[in-house]
RNA sequence: GGAGAGGUGGGUGAGCGGCUGAAACCAGCGGUUUGCUAAACCGUCGUACUCUGCAAAGGGUACCGGGGGUUCGAAUCCCCCCUUCUCCGCCA
């Protein structure tokens, strides 16, 4: 969230901002709100330091009678203290509530609009191929190919649950190892995380684990949820630390499950792995000074290009406009992946593009909930700057491969950098 | 899951109702001494919020795993939770 006095201080601007990006937040409260709470502090302080004085006024022999009288003072002033912490807690929730809904400020040149349409696109990189007959999409191709199943997987999951199966399988494993082994030569220090994280973590990080619009999987019985990203789990990790400044900036690249409840979502580009319950994730995380934030957001980016570049699989990038980029983000870089299954009516040259990736700075916004700061010069502790990026999310960088690569016979080709990672350049077809 | 023992400042660790924001030691920082290093000695050494002040600085409040409670007064007593260790059970 962000700093109550920057919300004080910079009251229209927040307030601009909140409308920029669509969102339902009254900054105005929460500045009202902010300076109630701190008069209320001052008075409660005022009530402490007279309740400590009494208390110390007792601590010799005294005569009975004087003794009583402090001790009545002082039972007076317990009365007045739990009466202004009531009140000051109450306050603080309301401020705190208030200001939660309150989104991260937007980078100045973020484009202003309402929704994916009004993303901004900066750069295409490849060309899409083509084909000399209409390909198929993923479903179709992957079914054919017998390496997803998802009739067994609705069966005995749900709808939006799937198995992988044959080469499927080292699809997966192989575009995991592939993504890794290029992260960890960039300095990456590689996680697998837990899939489950605790609502305070989630909370934290800008997700709301609870409610109807919650995307989230929350365990009955217990205060966590299932993790919609290893964003989570990599963000939650150093949540309550102080962070040796000459250690910034940290990469991590962490591997998880991603659970998503995907309540409400449905329509033709939702079908097959493009919006599923669960998908396995390579995600990359960065916590870093204030002033390095925006270069390694670039950083994160160009790793994504080279990952997809390298599966030549062709893209675009765009710049998500103030109205597609979450709470937590201050900027937000998606690839899109060229989807030719996505044509509508199907067709030799037709196709879609597809998000395949997403890397957000999120500036301080998720530092100040999970008290994550490093010592500056200074000698003050101040809040980090964390961003993350999709290194590879398996299940749409499987639609971009199946769908890209497919030829006339229902084969599908492997991409020459990820051969070595699956142990075989084709599935299907001519063997 | 059951039983027991713990969680105190950067570290070790004392304190177990008022004399404690917290002993002592170590590390750190500043200084004295010193041929250099080392040692010795002296001083200093938490965080957040808040008030006064142009500032330098000073005052106040809170914090001894987290949250509640008892009390005029809680690191200290009680309850709940989290967490670590040991033993038992179970299991990959």
């Amino acid at each position: 969230m962000l700093d109550y006095r920057f919300i004080v201080e910079n009251l229209p601007a927040v307030q601009a901002n909140i409308a920029n990006r669509f969102m339902k937040a009254d900054a105005a409260a929460a500045a009202k709100l902010f300076a109630q709470r701190t008069e209320l502090a001052t008075g409660l302080q005022a009530l402490q330091q007279k309740r400590n004085a009494n208390a110390a006024a007792m601590k010799g022999n005294l005569e009975a009678e004087a003794r009583k009288a402090l001790i009545d003072e002082g039972k007076k002033l317990k009365d007045d203290i739990a009466a202004a912490e009531a009140e000051l807690a109450r306050t603080e929730q309301t401020l705190e509530a208030e200001a939660r809904r309150i989104p991260n400020m937007a980078h100045p040149e973020a484009p202003v609009g309402k929704e994916d349409k009004d993303n901004l696109e900066v750069k295409r990189v490849g060309a899409p191929a083509k084909f000399s007959f209409v390909p198929a999409d993923h479903v179709k191709l992957a079914q054919d190919l017998d390496i997803v199943d998802f009739d067994a997987g609705t069966k005995v999951s749900g709808t939006k649950f799937y198995y992988l199966k044959n080469e499927g399988v080292f699809l997966e494993l192989g575009l995991i190892r592939y993504a890794l082994d290029i992260l960890t030569k960039k300095g990456f220090t590689p996680f697998i995380t837990p899939d489950v994280a605790r609502e305070e973590i989630l909370e934290g990080i800008g997700f709301n684990p609870r409610g109807a619009e919650s995307n989230v999987y929350t365990l009955e019985g217990e205060e966590s949820c299932l993790v919609g990203t290893a964003e989570i789990t990599l963000g939650g990790y150093y949540s309550n630390m102080i962070l040796p400044r000459e250690k910034l900036p940290l990469r991590m690249a962490g591997l998880s499950h991603c659970f998503r409840r995907e309540a409400g979502a449905a329509g033709q580009f939702s079908r097959g792995l493009y919006r599923v319950h669960q998908f396995t994730k390579l995600e990359m995380f960065v916590y870093c000074l204030p002033e390095e934030s925006d270069r390694l957001h670039e950083e994160l980016r160009s790793i994504e290009e080279e990952i997809f570049s390298g599966l030549e699989i062709p893209f675009r990038v765009v710049d998500t406009c103030t109205g597609d980029l979450g709470a937590p983000a201050y900027r937000k870089w998606d690839l899109e992946a060229w989807m030719p299954g996505r044509a509508n009516p199907p067709s030799p040259e037709g196709g879609d593009w597809g998000e395949v990736t997403s890397t957000s700075n999120c500036t301080d916004y998720q530092a100040r909930r999970l008290n994550i700061r490093y010592r500056d010069g200074d000698g003050k502790n101040k809040f980090v700057h964390m961003l993350n990026g999709t290194a590879v999310a398996v299940s749409r960088a499987i639609i971009a491969i199946l769908e890209n690569f497919q030829e006339a016979d229902g084969s599908v080709r492997i991409p020459n950098a990820l051969v070595p990672y699956c142990g075989f350049d084709r599935i299907g077809g001519k063997s």
